[in-house]
RNA sequence: GGCAUCGUGGCCGAGUGGCUAGGCUCAGCUCUGCAAAAGCUGCUACAGCGGUUCGAAUCCGCUCGAUGCCUCCA
């Protein structure tokens, strides 16, 4: 492969950098998944949406991939302090189920609302409570390296005496003084020596189910330990992108820093990037607040956020509208923009099979092909490239008209590279073409109803064709007399 | 309170030290039996106040406002 001009936006530098991995024409990119103790909402699926478009453009510019992306099933206490609660055996107790349960029907719902979004699964989704053992290796390591210790049966991360010797705080910005300075007042039961360390390892309360056995105590990992065990097990010690919410930027994806150079003495990742919210109501979407809209909700318009369902493949190409790293505000306004803007792409994009072609190309489809990877390789931007993508509606509408010209070969390449970034790298689909029998048996019924209106506006019936008009209308069937016939798009 | 990000035209949303982003809406026009659809044309914005500069919406400072993180969260 050529090598691309990629930029990458660094978080940890806080720089856009030349995108150089580890290995030629290989990348390792590790993103934080879901935890599944409820359904994923929209906000949840921004961050996969705008890491599948990654995915897909690496693997589209002929990097060979390994993507993985984790399920967190075993739950995290909510507190440090000892009344702290896991979200999954709360979820479990409610719905009355065991807890493997409830990770089994929301993993299930999360697959099943990604698929239809038509995100590529990743290359490896391993699961917390399928690595126990690795995370009690790590935490073994990180004691024996004198970073962490054990009190009563849990085992905690050293955040101050990591920090003498390494940089707590470099992703997120912080200053770890400042950290202290600011420490709120914590009922003191805790078991840390300085509010800042974090747990590796907790005992077990008598009532908490999800438990394994440990050199320490019957227990279960903490919460920021099972993403340094799966992704050095399987990218290795350095890997080239590790993603997720900003949201996770701290404290979790800082001490995944410090737990991976307390074990290995590198820093663990060359590239941090970080997806932003998407919000709704000028707020962050979030379970806890109940300020959300579930993806199956907007796609029925069983909700009273939109005027309208929205399918999956217009809520991505809304989405795709604005750039990964900025707030995104969720409304019925900005989608039905997004909507019709997405079907008249399509509508283009269809055209572009039935133009004809001459011995010369009065547009330089090389210079937009070009502008195309240009946005992308700009830190994936995405709706720079849509931009770039509606330059093609004007190009179809100026070729029928035959004011400007194109090769066939041009044409050719056109029709390639509008593929290529429509439906390989932001992954749409093009929904208006249902190919179900019953698609084509309700297709040559209203072609019927169009020859016979025509027959009548020929004969001046206007009654007649206005009549077949009207009645298409009402049931949503929308009849568009163009130049060269008529069509009909069903709303 | 601390750390960080952001504030763009009616709406959404890119970007940049000097050159039209784009989409939607709206208005006018073309087409049409009429309408719709489609197409064409038009609508020139960057929170406020200072500063740097030949030139800033873009860099710097301050003010105001919003959001995220600091407790589980994508």
């Amino acid at each position: 492969m050529k090598s691309p001009n990629l930029y990458i936006y660094n978080s940890l530098s806080k720089k856009k950098e030349k995108f150089v991995p580890i290995h030629e024409n290989a990348v390792g990119m590790y993103v934080c998944g879901p935890t599944v103790y409820s359904n994923v909402h929209l906000g949840n699926c921004r961050t996969f949406l705008s890491f599948d478009l990654i995915f897909r453009y690496l693997k589209h510019l002929g990097y060979k991939v390994r993507y993985v992306r984790n399920i967190t099933d075993a739950g995290h206490l909510e507190n440090d302090g000892e009344s702290g609660d896991d979200p999954i055996l709360k979820k479990a107790r409610l719905e009355q189920l065991e807890p493997m349960e409830v990770v089994q029907k929301y993993t299930v719902d999360f697959h099943t609302i990604m698929a239809k979004f038509n995100a590529l699964p990743p290359s490896i989704e391993p699961t917390a409570t399928g690595h126990i053992y690795e995370q009690i290796a790590i935490v073994e390591k990180i004691i024996e390296e004198g970073l962490a210790y054990e009190k009563n049966g849990s085992v905690y991360f050293d955040v101050l005496k990591f920090n003498q010797t390494n940089n707590y705080g470099k992703l997120s910005g912080r200053q770890i003084e400042d950290m202290i300075a600011n420490t709120r007042e914590l009922a003191a039961q805790s078991d840390k020596k300085n509010p800042q360390d974090f747990a590796l390892w907790k005992k077990a309360e008598p009532q908490h189910i999800m438990r394994w056995p440990s050199p320490w105590s019957d227990g279960f990992p903490g919460w920021h330990l099972e993403c340094t065990a799966m992704s050095t097990k399987y990218l290795g010690n350095q890997f080239d992108i590790h993603g997720g919410g900003m949201d996770l930027k701290f404290p979790h994806h800082e001490c995944e820093i410090a737990q991976a150079e307390a074990c290995n003495h590198v820093s663990p990742v060359n590239y941090w990037m970080h997806a932003n919210m998407l919000t709704l109501n000028g707020k962050k979407m979030s379970k806890s607040t109940g300020n959300f809209i579930l993806p199956d909700n907007m796609f029925t318009g069983n909700n009273n956020i939109l005027s309208k369902p929205f399918s999956p493949t217009v809520t991505k190409f809304f989405m795709y509208q604005a750039h990964y790293r900025s707030i995104l505000d969720f409304s019925s306004e900005a989608l039905e923009a997004s909507e019709k803007g997405f079907l008249k792409l399509m509508d283009a994009y269809r055209t572009l099979s039935d133009l004809n072609t001459s011995n010369s190309s009065s547009i330089d489809i090389n210079a937009w092909k070009k502008a195309c990877y240009d946005a992308m390789n700009d830190d994936f931007n995405s709706p720079i490239l849509i931009a770039n993508l509606f330059e093609i509606v004007k190009y179809v509408n100026a070729l029928k008209d035959g004011k400007e010209t194109i090769t066939e070969t041009d044409l050719s390449l056109l029709k390639q590279t509008t593929h290529d970034f429509l439906f390989e790298v932001l992954g749409l689909e093009d929904t208006a073409i249902e190919e179900s029998q019953d698609g084509e048996k309700l297709t040559a019924a209203i072609e019927l109803l169009i020859q016979l209106r025509n027959k009548a506006r020929a004969d001046k019936d206007f009654a007649m064709s206005d009549k077949i008009r009207g009645e298409l209308a009402a049931k949503g069937i929308q009849l568009k007399d163009g130049k060269d016939g008529t069509t009909f798009s069903l709303n």
